[in-house]
DNA sequence: CAAGCGATCCTCT
DNA sequence: GAGGATCGCTTGA
């Protein structure tokens, strides 16, 4: 049942908003013991730590949460929102913290776990959201500090989008004119985007 | 120890 | 579809 192939590790290594744009289309796949849960990445925010007050990393904060920020790309950045877990790729450079938030997916294998994870709801609600996706997937703070390149948690290779949107990101009114900065990328027209 | 914070869900229209 | 209540962890004092 799984025959998904990781993306290697090189792919993690470009600009961070490059590997924002890059990862629409891609495979999040998590594997848990009931089970594989995948969907295509198609909405991602890229935050560029130092110089970003919008990211938790502004001007090199470094704390216990933003720590796997500043190791080197491709480690999994979880961090629970006060009610929901939402994940990130870590990106640039060893003590560079960047990140790409993973803000929806269109779900893909394993659905009807999906469904058992997330309760009574609708296909379009499913994986809509940055906390949606988490609970859907079954991605948790456990996955914090691992890699997206092997089992239980990683990326593959899916679809090429036909045509990519861009634009401000959301949900951060108070990072002055970082707010205003258009590093959010989704697929156009795709369903399963937040917004 | 108190406050702030954003995403989700619920209810109503 | 829109707006408001809720939820609980992290941060900084």
């Amino acid at each position: 049942m799984n025959n998904y192939k990781p993306i290697g590790n090189g792919f993690f290594e470009q600009p961070t908003l490059t590997l924002a744009r890059n990862l629409l289309g891609c495979l999040l796949v998590k594997e848990m013991d009931e089970g594989i849960a995948s969907g295509f990445i198609v909405e991602t925010e890229a935050y560029c730590g130092p110089l970003d007050k919008a990211a938790h990393s502004f001007n090199n904060r470094r704390t216990k949460r933003t720590e796997v920020m500043f190791a080197e790309a491709g480690n999994v950045y979880t961090y629970l929102m006060h009610t929901h877990c939402l994940v990130n790729v870590v990106s640039g450079a060893v003590d560079t913290p960047e990140a790409v938030l993973i803000r929806a997916v269109e779900p893909y294998e394993g659905i009807d776990l999906m469904f058992e994870r997330r309760g009574d709801t609708t296909m379009k609600n499913l994986t809509s959201g940055p906390g949606k996706l988490t609970k859907a997937l079954g991605i948790n703070m456990t996955d914090y500090g691992r890699r997206f390149d092997e089992p239980p948690i990683y990326i593959a290779s899916g679809f090429t989008p036909n045509d990519i949107s861009i634009g401000p990101r959301i949900g951060i009114p108070n990072s002055e004119e970082a707010k205003d900065y258009p590093w959010r990328f989704w697929v156009t027209g795709n369903a399963y985007v937040s917004r």
